[in-house]
DNA sequence: GCCGTTTTCGGCCCGACTGTTTTCAGTCG
């Protein structure tokens, strides 16, 4: 098996830690960090780059060390230099500097003192006192590090976006009726959208005086105060969530939400460019020597360099500077491009509601379609449909759908893709609908060649219209299968296959990075929700933040499309 | 270790909070 992108991103990150532990130089460090967040971030196989002889040093942050580097990786599956570093230094400790409070400096001091190397040595340590003996060491960090052990253990991880959402929204209309408070915006990660949340950046502004800090201590869902300053504050909330507030004037709310939105790689970039124009730019303004130039809104901070204004979702240091710089952002697209959703599930098989139910929740969000795709015989689970099932479905949806004035009702199925690459139901039965969404329900764990040629042979039949949730991963719960998704998206374009966007917040299949290859390689979408109740068809905009995220424009996705255009796309 | 409409050498983002320090280091974002 060739070696992934996140494993050498791994043994990267793992090499910055230790050199840092090690007081190398600093620079190399964020060397090797950066290469880390490049390698991992990429949406094609570095080994597959290597392979073909491709220079890595286009990459950015990548020269020839580090090009070298990783191709001795990929070559040999090993990496000879962070093996000599862990000689002298245990790898383990770089799992140490994950514990809040800790970093470099305590670490190196930890493991020196008292030879403590990793969560079990310290948790001892703590126990016997000896860590409040060390210089530099106290009785509070004694405690700080002993409730972050705890923290740590109970590690709930990040958290969906959509779950960040529902701890979100209160916070923020709580924060917004406190005395004084004028703008309430989440930042960070959250206003990125990206697939899931680590803790929640709150920036306000508020009238001179404002005793927010007591406000937002105040709410009720607070369960710890983690610190507690002037304009900056973090607790934890009884969810596990950490919650990070920062208060700005109002002159600074555009420098205090750009620089707090992030990503930081993305603002290490702006300032770079700021520090070439002889501007400083932190959270608040935009300065010339001591002169404010900017900072009131993010379009002015941009302006100060020159830049449009730059979609937060976009802001992760993977090109969109310098398209920004050469007038060449994408118009990402928007919810309300989206005209209709082109999977879901009803009460005939695993879904909540009828086919009516869905048909009506449909056409109140203003569809223009929804396409009904209950599973196929293979699922049993869900109570998959046989033939004869799906005909009577397909009967029932046709007397449905003459009720609709406004909405048309499109008949589907998401048919399984079998072990051998052949669909669930015979091509006479399929012959009779509008589409097909396809998926691999069992057999995930095949090898990366078999399961890429097992999906190429289900495209290989014209009734494969949509290939869903294509990694076939569950967030945090189950990892996507092996696949060459470039061979995939490659074999989707040559036949006119679509891939779908899966907009369940635990899917968001394709990823992010994904979407941005569909981009490069000139493959259709669809954004679908898979809604399985009525409510879940409000889910689509998970699927519109992943594909912004992507850098999709409303012209590659087929449900941008009026019926007619849309129905002629389905028909390969 | 990377990178260059200031540079192939000499730079590399910046501020807040905490605790232990008695003037600042460490950590975090």
């Amino acid at each position: 098996m060739s070696v992934q992108n996140a494993e050498i991103a791994r043994l990267f990150a793992r090499l910055a830690d230790l050199l840092e532990i090690e007081q190398q130089n600093p620079f190399r460090v964020r060397a090797y960090r950066n290469a880390a967040r490049v390698i991992g971030g990429l949406s094609h196989p570095v080994a597959d780059r290597v392979a073909t002889g491709e220079d890595l040093t286009d990459l950015p942050g990548i020269g020839e060390d580090l090009a070298d580097r990783i191709i001795g990786i990929v070559k040999t599956g090993r990496f000879p230099l962070l093996e000599e570093v862990e000689r002298r230094t245990p790898g383990t400790l770089s799992d140490l500097m994950k514990v809040p409070g800790l970093g470099p400096a305590r670490v190196r001091t930890l493991y020196r003192e008292l030879g403590i190397t990793g969560p079990e040595d310290l948790e001892r340590a703590l126990r016997t006192g000896a860590v409040r003996e060390l210089s530099g060491f106290g009785e509070k960090t004694e405690a700080a590090l002993r409730s972050a052990l705890a923290r740590t253990r109970a590690a709930s991880e990040r958290t969906l976006l959509a779950e960040a959402e529902t701890l979100a929204r209160p916070l923020s209309e709580w924060l917004g009726g406190c005395e004084g408070v004028l703008e309430v915006a989440v930042a960070g990660s959250f206003r990125r959208r990206r697939e899931t949340v680590g803790d929640l950046d709150i920036l306000v502004t508020c009238r001179r005086g404002a005793s927010v800090m007591d406000c937002f201590t105040a709410w009720e869902d607070v369960g710890e105060v983690i610190s507690r300053g002037r304009t900056r504050s973090t607790v934890m909330l009884r969810s596990g969530t950490q919650v990070d507030l920062r208060v700005v004037p109002q002159i600074s709310y555009g420098a205090a939400l750009q620089y707090f939105t992030g990503s930081r790689a993305h603002n290490i970039h702006v300032r770079r460019i700021a520090g070439q124009r002889k501007l400083k730019i932190n959270e608040y303004g935009v300065f010339r020597g001591r002169r404010r130039v900017a900072g009131r809104n993010e379009e002015e901070v941009y302006a100060a360099l020159d830049l449009p204004w730059i979609p937060p979702e976009l802001r992760e240091d993977a090109g969109e500077i310098e398209a920004a710089a050469r007038g060449a952002l994408p118009r990402l697209i928007e919810p309300s491009d989206l005209r209709g959703d082109l999977h879901c599930h009803t009460r005939a098989t695993d879904g909540q509601q009828s086919i009516g139910e869905m048909a009506r929740a449909a056409a109140d969000r203003g569809h223009e379609y929804l396409a009904i795709t209950d599973h196929s015989r293979r699922v049993s689970m869900a109570h998959g449909l046989d033939a004869d099932a799906l005909l009577a479905e397909i009967d029932e949806i046709d007397r449905i759908a003459e009720t609709l004035p406004d909405m048309r009702l499109l008949k589907g199925i998401e048919l399984d893709i079998l072990e051998d690459g052949s669909l669930d139901l015979p091509d006479r039965v399929l012959d009779r609908l509008d589409l097909t969404v396809c998926a691999v329900h069992y057999g995930l764990g095949l090898s990366r060649r078999r399961q890429t040629e097992r999906i190429l042979r289900a495209m290989d039949n014209p009734r494969c219209t949509i290939l869903a949730h294509p990694r076939g991963r569950l967030i945090g719960e189950r990892e996507p299968c092996e696949l060459d998704m470039e061979r995939i998206m490659r074999g989707a374009r040559e036949r006119g296959c679509i891939l779908e966007v899966n907009a369940q917040p635990r899917r968001l299949d394709l990823s992010d990075s994904d979407c941005r290859m569909a981009c490069e390689l000139d493959v259709a979408l669809a954004i679908n929700t898979d809604a399985h109740s009525a409510a879940q068809l409000d889910l689509l905009r998970f699927g519109v933040d992943q594909a912004r995220r992507g850098w999709v424009e409303p012209g590659r996705v087929i449900n941008t499309l009026p019926l007619g255009e849309l129905l002629a796309r389905l028909r390969r």
